[in-house]
DNA sequence: CCCTGATTCGC
DNA sequence: GCGAATCAGG
């Protein structure tokens, strides 16, 4: 992944927004936030001060990413019976839960960076956008990342890292020692 | 430890 | 020029 005008330019906006290293790179993907750091000083572009120096212009850049849909809990709740939910819910819907109940709930990674997800429609889905589905498919909400995917991927970096795992995988509780 | 940017240095 | 490794800090 070469930096080519296109991802300069997108670098430049971004680190001029305020997002850190970390969200840029994921923005950009391909690259690791020492590889946006590293070119941001090569293009001489201004500095944040000091080393972690605001955090606060961290924050404040962060939180559009966090208002931005979360590419959300994406799976599915057990067959057992569908909590108190907004019963717009069809039967249909209901079907659809059951069938891919694995009683698996998969949540972000904690270390991993968030794309901000673009929400493209299937319809607006290129070769360079990350297809990875986002929300429930029978809502209007549904979208996909979009985010730009390197190589020929068909997922941005993030999710092309499996970034997401199943909650019930993660981390046994004891393996007691000793 | 989590994160941040800064710097170094082999490639 | 590039970016992993490392450093220094919040």
């Amino acid at each position: 992944m070469n930096w080519t005008d296109e991802r300069v330019e997108k670098l430049k906006r971004l680190w001029s927004e305020g997002l850190s290293a970390s969200q840029i790179a994921a923005q950009l993907g391909g690259v690791s936030r020492n590889a946006v750091i590293g070119k941001v000083h090569r293009l001489n572009l201004p500095g944040r001060a000091k080393a972690g120096g605001s955090i606060a212009t961290n924050r404040a850049a962060k939180r559009p990413a966090a208002a931005a849909p979360r590419p959300q809990t994406f799976a599915a709740r057990p067959a057992t019976r569908p909590v108190a939910r907004p019963v717009g819910a069809t039967a249909l819907k209901e079907e659809a839960e059951f069938e891919i109940s694995q009683e698996l709930v998969y949540r972000p990674a904690s270390n991993v960076v968030l794309p901000i997800s673009r929400k493209l429609a299937l319809t607006e889905l290129t070769e360079r956008t990350c297809k990875w589905p986002v929300g429930d498919p029978l809502t209007d909400e549904f979208h996909f990342c979009g985010c730009e995917s390197p190589d020929n991927s068909p997922y941005c970096t993030y999710h092309a890292k499996l970034a997401y795992q199943p909650v019930n995988e993660r981390r046994r509780p004891s393996a007691a020692r000793g």
